[in-house]
DNA sequence: AGTTTATGTCAGTCTTGTTGACTTTCCAAG
DNA sequence: CTTGGAAAGTCAACAAGACTGACATAAACT
C-alpha cells in the first residue's frame, strides 16, 4: 500500500516511480519546510532594522538590476504600487534607496541602492547564502544541477523566461 | 568579471564553479520565484472559500498525521497557538476538522480531518501536485534526486530529522 | 495540595497585502 | 497646442495572519 498510488496515466515502470503521489507530497513538504528556513535568515536580521521581508525584496532586486524602474519591480514582486510604495518610501527616507528621476521618460524613476543600502544588502544576501552554499556544497554539483533544474521547471513559463533572460544580462 | 566571483577560501577548481557568489544568488531567487508559483495554485482556490494559507498549512498537516495533537501542529507550523487557534476554530466551526479530546491525556486534543476538510486537502494538495508532476516529469528522476537533496540540505538539522522521519512513518 | 502542561481565549499591535479614488507629471497623438 | 492616457505618487480603509501578553480551565503529575 505504501508509497504505491500511481498518479493517473502513469504505467508502473520503475522510471516513474518518483511520480507517485507521495514522492510528490514529499517535495511539497520539502519547499515548505525548506523555504522557511530559507527566509528565517535574513528575518532575523531585518528585525534589527525595523524591515520587513517586503524590504528584503525590493532591496534584492534592485541590486540586481541597479536603475530599473518601480514598474519593472512591481513587475518582478507582483505586488500593487501601493504595497511598494510604502516599502520604497520608508527605504528612500532612510538613505538605503535613491530614486532617480528617468533620463529618458522623467515620468519613470530609477532606483539605485546607496552605500548603505548595499551594506544592508550584502549582510541580507550573505546570510541567505551561507545557507545556500552549505547545502550546494553538501549536496554536490550533480544535486544542485537537479535542483535547479526543478525549480525552473516549477515556475509559470513567461515568468521563467523572463527571470532567465535576467539572469544572463547580469553586472 | 562575469560569475568569476569565488567564495572565501574556495579553489578555482572546475568542480567548485556551482559555488561562485552568482550561481547562489541564482538560486536564492529561483527560491523566490518557485515558491511563489507554488503556492500560487492552491492560493487562488482558498480564495473561493474564504480561508488563507495558514489555513491551506494546517490541513496539510492534519491529513498528514491524523489524530496529531494541536501542540504537534504548532510545533511543525512554527506558529504561535494563538494564530494556529484562530485558524483551527474557524476549521472546527466550518466542519472540516474534527477536534477529539485524547483518550491517554484528555487534555490534548487530536485533529482529524472530515470528509469536507478531506475533500478540501484533496482539492488542493492536486492543485500543488499538477505543478510538482509537471515539473518533475520535465526534469527527469535524477534533477528530482538532486532538488530533494539540495532542499533537504537547506532545512536546519534538527527540524530535517523531524521532517524525514514524519515522511518515513507514513499512513 | 500545589505545580506543570495542554489548550483556549481576549485584547492589542505590526507587516504586508488588498481596493478604490484622486492628483501630478509628462509623453504623444490628434 | 490641446487633450487623452500612461506612470508615478498619495490617501484612506480594510483584511489576513503573524506577534506579544495576560488570563482561564482542565487534566495530569509530583
Amino acid at each position: 500500500m505504501q508509497n504505491s498510488t500511481l498518479t493517473t496515466g502513469q504505467s508502473k515502470g520503475e522510471q516513474l516511480l518518483f511520480l507517485t503521489d507521495d514522492q510528490l507530497r514529499q517535495g511539497i513538504e520539502l519547499m515548505f519546510f525548506a523555504y522557511r528556513c530559507f527566509t528565517a535568515d535574513p528575518d532575523r536580521i531585518l528585525e534589527n532594522y525595523a524591515y520587513g521581508r517586503a524590504h528584503h525584496r525590493a532591496i534584492h532586486f534592485i541590486n540586481r538590476r541597479p536603475g530599473l524602474t518601480v514598474n519593472d519591480l512591481l513587475d518582478i514582486l507582483g505586488v500593487t504600487k501601493q504595497s511598494l510604495n510604502r516599502v520604497l518610501r520608508q527605504l528612500v527616507e532612510d538613505g538605503l534607496v535613491d530614486s532617480r528621476v528617468g533620463r529618458t521618460d522623467r515620468r519613470q524613476r530609477n532606483l539605485f541602492l546607496t552605500d548603505k543600502g548595499q551594506a544592508l544588502e550584502q549582510e541580507l544576501s550573505a546570510s541567505q547564502r551561507v545557507r545556500m552554499r552549505r547545502a550546494y556544497s553538501t549536496a554536490g554539483p550533480e544535486s544542485v544541477q537537479g535542483f535547479r533544474t526543478v525549480l525552473e521547471q516549477m515556475i509559470d513559463p513567461d515568468l521563467r523566461e523572463r527571470i532567465l533572460r535576467m539572469m544572463e544580462t547580469r553586472a
